[in-house]
DNA sequence: AGAGTATACGAACGATCGTGCTATCTTGTC
DNA sequence: GACAAGATAGCACGATCGTTCGTATACTCT
């Protein structure tokens, strides 16, 4: 049985690209499942059935979606954060990106991650494990990096990583979501000052 | 013209009641937008109608059920955490009683004001003003019990009240969060580390 | 017991949902 | 420049959305 790969033409690869773009946009305001491909459509600029016809159900361009936001969450947080020399730096990158990213709207609904985890969570099938999936990786990435940092000396070994990689977490999980009710920066600012304190604490008489 | 307000039957009462509980716990699920009248009907076993005409709208449907969410949590949270006599001991107890209605799973969607403020955090109308206004009156009531606390000596004067409470919300938020999605109370125990450890750190030569 | 009305239901409305089918463009390949 | 195939639009479908209306039931009060 032999697959004939189609080849996609560039205006069709543009559009789609807008088009996830939009939804990524919109599904942190009107979440993943109240977007609606009318809606999209219209905010895109096209037809109902020309945005349809680029996936095969609402369920592949919900997983399209999600995966456009994990690759600008790589492209704007992760991967900038590698240029720290060492581990507890890149800590610091990464908590300072995630933060700027959702002060600069990069979504208008804060972190896409955060959006839409909340609104599938209880739910079940693979859009929701996909997004449960994302957010996962973010907490083994920052308890990873934890335990490098330890490895080096500059965070307290008798640290539980994970418990660190939990609070540090949290205070980012509240920052974004007072922030994006109360478009107010002070919520930024007191992840920021919670993360330094707890910081402080792990690495006092370290670093 | 005079108003002629109608008088209420006990079993249109009783209706509205089990509508009203049943729209609470789907709305953490399915999100309080994405509940649709025609399967809240399903769910309480009435007819779609008859369902909504004891609300003139959905809109204040959802009002409505937000009202009845307030009302459980000060019933099985905030009113039993005043029977502590000191403000530490009832600012320990509000958070006690909020992971246990996590973990008993009063909501099949953990918290109804995570659940629901973060769906309509980046939204606008009445619906997500009064949403909004139940996370404000969490937070309000955690700094004011943190600075009564502080007032009778138990908590170190030195700390930011304000930011105190951030942190500790923060590792509530995340723990729920981590709940409702994996549905191990793992998280809620790291929860409860953290804010023992961080109250310990605030209560440090004091208490 | 009878009158009055809150409650509940069934049917139907216009709108929108996700999803197909078909025709017409537009692009890349020879 | 012809031709195959991808990209887009138009139209229509069954289902479901929130909402309205008329009517039948059942409770409450006198």
């Amino acid at each position: 049985m032999v697959e004939t790969t189609r080849k996609r033409r560039s205006d069709g690869e543009k559009s789609r690209k807008a088009i996830l773009s939009e939804a990524a946009q919109l599904a942190t305001v009107e979440g993943i499942n109240g977007l609606s491909i009318g809606r999209l459509a219209d905010a895109v600029g096209m037809s109902k059935s020309g945005l349809f016809a680029h996936f095969g159900s609402k369920e592949d361009l919900q997983l399209a979606t999600i995966e456009t936001a994990r690759a600008l969450f790589h492209e704007l947080v992760i991967e900038p954060a590698l240029v720290g020399t060492t581990a507890l730096g890149r800590l610091r990158l990464l908590i300072e990106l995630f933060l700027r990213h959702v002060e600069d709207k990069v979504y208008p609904g804060g972190c896409f991650y955060v959006s839409v985890g909340a609104e599938l969570g209880a739910q079940s099938g693979p859009v929701r494990d996909q997004a449960v999936a994302l957010s996962a990786e973010w907490m083994r990435l920052v308890v990873s990096t934890i335990r490098e940092a330890q490895a080096e000396g500059h965070i307290d070994a008798a640290e539980d990583a994970e418990q660190l990689a939990f609070e540090l977490t949290g205070y980012l999980l509240l920052g974004n979501t007072q922030f994006v009710a109360t478009q107010d920066s002070a919520a930024i600012e007191r992840a920021r000052h919670a993360v330094e304190g707890r910081l402080a604490a792990a690495t006092r008489d370290f670093g």
